[in-house]
DNA sequence: CGTATTTCTTAAGATAGTTCATTGGTCGCA
DNA sequence: TGCGACCAATGAACTATCTTAAGAAATACG
């Protein structure tokens, strides 16, 4: 029902007047979505940024023989949207899912333009937010450039321990860019080291 | 010897005044580079961000048994720096190296926030500038847990044709994660097919 | 509680990619 | 003209990862 959460993310960065805070009420909506739901499928443009209040999502694209290949997993406190579908209101590629019970907080492409113009500093702050992501992708792109698969679950746990209890190994896997069976003998090889 | 090009890739965001455009012209820095300069070293924090108006430059790590793993290239109205030790200061764990003789402006991170505080529309023109920038990297991340060496290879070539004629076939290797005799071979399959 | 569904494990054979050593071509430069 | 550095190509042996198929274990949900 409020959207304090989002505020409370936002003023992490910069703090807020009651005024702006009113405009966030405003634009911002509310919602809880079951296990399964799907908050984005392929061919719709993306229409919102979505806020993780509570639960777990992740975006992942579907190729031409029909697997599925984890982008990205959000849980709470982050963002998950397709950016490039949300700008430019083309069909997105990409579907995004909660993998588990989910409360979130959506801002649409028109309010968000809104609240940008008539807050300014919301500019800096997602530019901040949006950086921060940019490197943490980079090192993603470094890992699968430079690490075996066994490397890159090993520094997925340690990066990611709270993702890595929730998620069943094939969500993992299909992040890493490995078959469940081979990160299923990974598990094996680890364990008996 | 001036920072014209600068001033057009903003304006292909926003427009600005005269007034804006002297505040640019102060804190901008104009250098000239021969190949196999580097602008990042290791152990060193990122001071710039740097602008390419001529020229190439790969940012790369080197692994802990020496191997380089080229992380991202950019040519002519390209940002390259390492975002993350240039906003903490800490050590840079990349170099980025001139790999062609190469004209560039920079800005340094004090003069970046004075720009920052007094042409607030900066940060929305950095927002969008990263925004698109995580896209592209997302979608590179999509490519590389998604599809194999060659498929790699071919969406590099279609995507990046200037770079892919500009760079030797190593640099390429070690951008798409790739031994170099692997590259050879798969270039020598597209021949043969 | 019981059943349907999802997830995990195992293993054998196939394919993708690496490693190492070698060779030949090209270019800048003394 | 020739030397040295860099780059591309090749083949053989090796290692990483995938595919397929099956059964076992865990979990969702009526």
């Amino acid at each position: 029902m409020t959207i304090q959460p989002l505020i409370d993310h936002f003023e992490s960065y910069l703090p807020f007047d009651e005024n702006e805070k009113e405009l966030f009420q405003s634009r911002v909506t509310h919602r809880s979505l079951k296990r399964r739901h799907f908050i984005l499928q392929e061919g719709f443009p993306c229409k919102h940024y979505t806020f993780v209040v509570e639960g777990c999502f992740r975006m992942f694209a579907v190729d031409t023989k029909g697997n599925e290949h984890n982008i990205k997993f959000a849980i709470e406190n982050d963002w998950i949207a397709d950016i490039g579908s949300f700008h430019s209101d083309k069909p997105s590629k990409l579907f995004i899912e909660a993998i588990e019970p989910a409360v979130i907080l959506q801002i649409e492409q028109q309010d968000l333009y809104f609240l940008y113009t008539h807050i300014p500093k919301l500019n800096q702050i997602l530019r901040v937010i949006v950086e921060d992501k940019y490197v943490e992708l980079q090192n993603r792109v470094l890992q699968n450039i430079s690490s075996t698969a066994l490397e890159r679950y090993l520094t997925f746990q340690e990066q990611y321990p709270t993702l890595s209890r929730r998620l069943p190994n094939t969500q993992i896997a299909s992040y890493l860019g490995i078959t469940p069976e081979f990160l299923s003998k990974l598990r094996k090889d680890i364990a008996s080291s």
